[in-house]
DNA sequence: ATTGAGTCCTGAAGGC
DNA sequence: TGCCTTCAGGACTCAA
């Protein structure tokens, strides 16, 4: 499942192999995703030039010479698969199932085909002018980036004071961390020894080395993160890198999915515990809730 | 305004 | 073997 770690991966091979490089045909096996395709999707990005890949939390953006940006994000199983073609002729394309929108992409007389497959079709593709971007739907609200020095304790200290959520909510909410989903948070919140349970404005009030410890926090969020990126993101089952190899920081994970499993740090078993509708990996010893700890 | 529950979707995995 | 149920989760909408 691609948190920021495996969007980064996929936007450095995907700039690597399209960056301008100029579209001159897209196809689309249907209209929709978990939202519709713009109407004018296959015939608006004819000729134009992808001009540079970002990215911004979970959501990769091609920016265009046409004055917009494709905004295309990955959802659970959403993937780009880039292929060389030698000998281009469409007919010479081979379709995998689930294979959704592709773009024929011209580069120094290379021919390049972008497939984007997703079986889930959480993810969605849409079309924004570039100068609107920070004023989108999706990307105007999202928090800052947990690699940025804008990231920091006092950042966190100020925002979980007012918030009534547990760790767990409060870092998965993309309004003030954009790009943590459920595997760094589990990681992170089990190196920092903080129960996910824990309710971060009571943490903050109650307990007086709050803002020692949410520094500690911030370091391992950006630490796991980074070990992510150097590993090339995370696989489990749906995550695949755009040249079909998977990452491997699977190995790494401590808590995530290993359940039964005994804690690195203590040996208690690792437990697992539904969470607003998410699963929860913890070691109950290392990460006390919040009246025990103090 | 804030917060939590429900929703979308397919494939893998487990139970009988 | 095979069918059925359950689970995974990002970010929305809706309701309390």
């Amino acid at each position: 499942m691609p948190e920021l770690p495996e969007v980064e991966t996929v936007r450095a091979g995907l700039a690597s192999f399209l960056v301008n490089g100029i579209i001159f045909d897209v196809q689309k096996f249907r209209d929709n995703l978990r939202y519709d395709f713009p109407k004018d999707l296959t015939t608006s990005l004819l000729n134009v030039k992808i001009l540079n890949i970002k990215r911004r939390a979970k959501y990769l953006l091609f920016e265009l010479s046409n004055g917009s940006t494709i905004i295309s994000h990955l959802g659970m199983s959403g993937s780009w698969n880039v292929y060389g073609v030698p000998n281009f002729s469409a007919s010479n394309i081979k379709y995998a199932k689930h294979d959704h929108l592709i773009l024929f992409v011209k580069k120094q007389n290379k021919n390049i085909v972008a497939i984007y497959n997703d079986p889930r079709r959480f993810g969605f593709i849409l079309n924004e002018k570039t100068e609107n971007l920070n004023k989108n739907k999706f990307l105007g609200k999202l928090g800052v980036e947990p690699l940025s020095d804008d990231f920091n304790a006092k950042y966190l200290y100020e925002k979980f004071c007012k918030k009534n959520l547990s760790f767990k909510a409060a870092l998965l909410d993309q309004t003030i961390i954009s790009g943590l989903g459920n595997i760094y948070v589990c990681e992170a919140l089990w190196r920092s020894n903080i129960s996910p349970f824990s309710k971060v404005n009571d943490f903050c009030k109650k307990l007086e080395q709050a803002p020692e410890k949410l520094k500690i926090l911030c370091d391992n969020i950006k630490q796991v993160l980074k070990e992510a990126l150097n590993s090339g993101g995370s696989t489990l089952k749906d995550y695949k890198k755009i040249d079909g190899t998977t990452g491997y920081f699977q190995h790494n994970f401590s808590v995530y999915g290993k359940v039964g499993n005994k804690c690195i740090k203590c040996n208690t078993i690792i437990e697992k515990a539904t969470q607003n509708g998410r699963s929860s990996f913890f070691c109950a010893v290392c990460q006390p809730l919040l009246n025990e700890e103090i």
